[in-house]
DNA sequence: TCTCCTGTTCTACAACTGTAGTACTACACC
DNA sequence: GGTGTAGTACTACAGTTGTAGAACAGGAGA
């Protein structure tokens, strides 16, 4: 159940307080996202809309609603990057690499940053 | 004009015909994107909505509209790839950069590539 | 000049998203 | 037991996207 987990950016707020809260009440949520000023009753839409979609799920405690995130934030970063990359460069994910250093979005520097890092998590991983 | 150039995939279907053609007709887009298997009034609503949204532009040739593309591929690109790394990355494109590896999207060999490509290219650059 | 063909324009509709009001329900307090 | 309050459920509406039919217009051939 959901493998479509594109989401939107209203969406995915909502996703990242559940994730940063484990199990919340839609009052908790609509509190958590104080700053978009939506209405008490926006939030339980969005919320069950995310739902029907088995993104989250509901319990109940008392009368009130307690939604738990159903997939996690790296799962739902996977399936929007695969996404971009099959959209955009036609599935090549070095393509997008590309893109990232040519456009100078990320410099020399880092690319030998995140190889050492690399380097030392499989030496970690083999010992 | 259009900044907001976020395109779905059909969308960005539309308008890689358009890249690889330069200037077409409503007819060639449609020939061209014969797998999609859209009728021709499909097309047609698709292109003048890109049209609204200044991503194209049209003009006529006799009664026959030609449509050709207002923003390049990189550009679009561009503003595709940000965009996910604001909404998912919090807008650190290292972040985006760590994921590819960490997912094994990329692999060390291909950083090392792209590595001494980008510094030739500095190289290059600077004599 | 009339008609047919081709291509455009307009209109429509379903699904999804952002947004929220109204109606309903259940508990707590008096 | 009645009433207020808080929370859910239902309904609604506008905008975007995917999809396409119907209506219309202009050029070509009879």
């Amino acid at each position: 159940m959901a493998d479509d987990i594109v989401l939107s950016d209203l969406q995915l707020d909502l996703m990242r307080v559940l994730w940063r809260g484990g199990a919340l009440s839609v009052a908790e949520v609509t509190e958590a996202l104080a700053d978009r000023d939506l209405a008490h009753t926006t939030v339980a839409t969005l919320l069950s809309r995310l739902e029907k979609r088995g993104v989250v799920e509901a319990s109940r405690d008392g009368r009130m609603l307690v939604y738990r995130p159903c997939v996690t934030e790296a799962q739902v970063r996977r399936t929007m990057v695969s996404s971009l990359i099959a959209q955009v460069f036609r599935g090549d994910p070095k393509a997008l690499l590309a893109h990232l250093v040519s456009e100078r979005e990320v410099a020399q520097g880092d690319l030998e940053q995140v190889r050492a890092l690399l380097q030392r998590a499989d030496e970690e991983g083999k010992s």
